[in-house]
DNA sequence: CCTTGACCTTCCCACTGTTGGAAGCTCCAT
DNA sequence: ATGGAGCTTCCAACAGTGGGAAGGTCAAGG
């Protein structure tokens, strides 16, 4: 199976499998006598594998240590639920952090006219005027 | 007002201004015979202006229009609101994009035991075994 | 056999915003 | 005059992804 054919089947870009193999969260692919790249089903379940991990938001760092888990057959479960864990807690902070932009930002919103007068409560705000 | 001054006072930090200078986003700043960057009140101001556009969310472009508003005393403060709303959608499909991830994440957490045992919901989940 | 188009290769660059560092200059106080 | 803090410019890195150029390969069809 060539790079487009495993891109394809996994759901991961071309690109990104190139990437992913460069900073070595894959091992080097197999090579044809062209020097195509070839994959196979394992190698496809493991893109998947990624993709769904990064679908989570985990980063590339965070799923070298999720493949890493998922290879070995013995590890202990309390591993990876601390892993993903710690990145539930890092969601929860991005998302506090949005929030409160959002309402912060919904006021204001819902303080402007917005018409074609040119007092804005907005840009009062921001240039640091109490409104 | 030299620049470490100016970041003191901005909150904004003296890299970031040379950054924004560089990229357009504030003028040049008048220099000293030595060569220092010189800022008074109106660009601590502006650079405030900033920090808070930065705060809630807004990118450098973003940015660029909405002190372009500012500055521009008889704009429609519909503009202004256009914008911001814009922003604000942003932020929701980010929040929603990120909640998805949060309850998905958090359920795969809840339901594995995380003990020394090696079967793990999280990892067969991750696999594309249906859980 | 040759051309064409789709696919592959590597390499470099772009973007988001921010930080860090190196080499060298300036300013002020001791 | 010397040291340290602050300034200058330039270059690189981070995460993750996309775009593109220049060139090799493969299969189909004339």
């Amino acid at each position: 199976m060539n790079i487009g054919q495993a891109a394809k089947a996994s759901g991961v870009s071309a690109k990104m499998i190139r990437h992913y193999e460069s900073v070595g969260l894959l091992p080097p692919a197999s090579r044809s006598d062209a020097g195509y790249r070839q994959y196979g089903d394992k190698d496809v379940r493991t893109l998947q594998f990624i993709r769904r991990s990064r679908d989570l938001g985990f980063s590339i760092e965070e799923i070298r240590g999720l493949v890493g888990l998922w290879q070995d057959r013995t590890r202990p479960s309390r591993e990876v639920k601390a892993l993903a864990r710690q990145h539930l807690d890092f969601l929860d902070r991005k998302l506090a952090e949005l929030q409160s932009m959002k309402y912060a930002l919904a006021h204001l919103v819902s303080c402007c006219h917005g018409d074609e007068r040119p007092d804005c409560p907005i840009l009062e705000n921001l240039a640091g005027e109490r409104t």
